[in-house]
DNA sequence: GGGTATCTGTAATATATGTTACAAATTCAT
DNA sequence: ATGAATTTGTAACATATATTACAGATACCC
């Protein structure tokens, strides 16, 4: 099926909407595509924002008017549709029989998807030694949130992760502040304890980062940057294996930009016992 | 393929139809669905009628107006994207960056090797309940042994997650028996403590499931059954995505098995956690 | 904390849109 | 062919729609 070049446009800016932005591009991939087929003012309402919103918000995304944004969302359409009609009744059951493909499909797909959105601005912020930084995940992906946090933790100093216990992360929210960077892992079904959190550091004017689904869990809302992975591999269970991935990619970028320093660092923790990690031993031994 | 009730329709009452109505139609069918999402005025002149023409065409196929035929046309629409939302991208390998070659490579790879591996077998052995079942991992691979402990847990009962803390990992061994299941995940740099567990845990005639990299972490010489997994992405920092691909191949074999008696403990679960963190974290300053 | 820049909603406005009424054109039966 | 029935286009109209200008609100930066 033809990646959707609207969609992925508003994906690509996210970092650059604001709050209004945000809510109806929100309300337009939630309801793909027809949200963007209604009037405006219809658009508007269903966001919770008013009609000029809307209209700022196509006009950011390159488009003329807001006809003209529709007509575009027609022609999207219209391909989608034709292109279906010429693809033969074979194909759309995809898990049981060859799972190998799933996943490396899975996988390519997310990692093109990562590569083409800002890592090297996301990178950036996360080198940035001067904010402290805070991972933490839902019930499942705060093991994404362990494994990121042991990685940068040899990249850079001030990288805390956060327990899932919701008292200590209550306790822990209180001293999060201007210069946090919380980084959030939330994948399908969402954690609401991660969109609480995000929700209170956002108004404590922390800079959030989520690793989510193409669904976009809730906490993506206050996010300054998004990083997506697929998570449907098989109809069978969400796989995190893809939003690995993505997070690794994010690592070596920060990798790349932290440099000397960071592995001056990473030598200085090598003597800790049984810390070891390779980050730096390459394809060595042990 | 999908089947547009609305372009059914139209075929269905054509011996109904005038002149200018099957002009309409025609343009309308050719160009489906775009062409009924222009403007009254726009699919008039298209088809070479008048607009009134247009309305009493509609009308006739039972909307009470233009644009009641055009929600029910977006409805249609939006019914057609969700279908095709599940079916996977068409090119495996187009376009491809490195970093998405070495990673659908590697995945690629791990994925062929766990499915030729006796994935049965294991999956035999984790769905047996009269066993208890211990996850634990290295440093970083506890993050694995984290995802597989979730997961399993909605599955069948009896499953432990191991603490990292070297003190307690002793203490939980001295109650290990002939009736556990150990499953390791373990990549390099290998463990101590992991590989120490797994022989004393073999010594008391646990069975033990190691997953870790082509290399073999010493633990593999205990397990027996090893489920092999590459590690080596790029040159930068070992990746544990193909492990974790592995893993849920491994989970999903056992969801096969336990089936039926599985789903239903999965949904008893479903509603119990994060009630409490709701209260805790939800009740923020506004 | 005060000043600046940015964002967002309200209200006014010009335009476009769908609809209706009616008359002209076409079709059909006799 | 002629009149009745049906179909179609023109023009007027009320409404809905997208857009703009402006001012209040909010966020940001020294």
């Amino acid at each position: 099926m033809v990646e959707s070049q609207i969609a992925d446009t508003v994906r690509d800016r996210w970092s650059t909407l604001t709050k209004s932005d945000r809510m109806v591009a929100r309300r337009l991939l939630s309801e793909y595509p027809a949200a963007g087929l209604k009037t405006l003012a219809e658009l508007a309402a269903k966001a919770g924002v008013s009609a000029p919103s809307v209209i700022r918000f196509v006009k950011k995304l390159g488009f003329e008017s807001y006809p003209e944004f529709q007509r575009e969302l027609h022609d999207e359409i219209q391909a989608s549709f034709e292109q279906f009609a010429e693809t033969p009744a074979s194909g759309p059951e995809v898990g049981s029989t060859d799972t190998e493909l799933a996943y490396t499909q899975s996988i390519g797909k997310t990692v093109q998807k990562t590569l083409d959105s800002d890592v090297a601005g996301l990178a950036t912020t996360i080198a940035r030694t001067k904010s402290s930084v805070l991972c933490l995940g839902g019930r499942v992906s705060q093991a994404l949130a362990m494994i990121f946090h042991a990685h940068l933790l040899r990249l850079r100093r001030n990288v805390e992760l956060v327990s899932t216990n919701p008292v200590e992360r209550a306790e822990r929210l209180m001293d999060v502040g201007r210069s946090d960077l919380v980084i959030l892992f939330d994948f399908k079904p969402y954690d609401p304890t991660a969109a609480s959190f995000a929700r209170l550091a956002a108004e404590n004017k922390a800079t959030i980062v989520c690793f989510t689904d193409f669904e976009q869990s809730p906490v993506a809302e206050y996010a300054k940057h998004i990083v997506l992975a697929d998570n449907r591999v098989t109809g069978d269970s969400p796989s995190l294996a893809a939003a690995l991935c993505s997070a690794e990619i994010v690592l070596n970028e920060v990798r790349a930009k932290v440099g000397a320093s960071g592995r001056s660092r990473s030598r200085s923790l090598s003597g800790v016992p049984d810390a070891a990690m390779g980050l730096t031993l390459g394809t060595g031994k042990a």
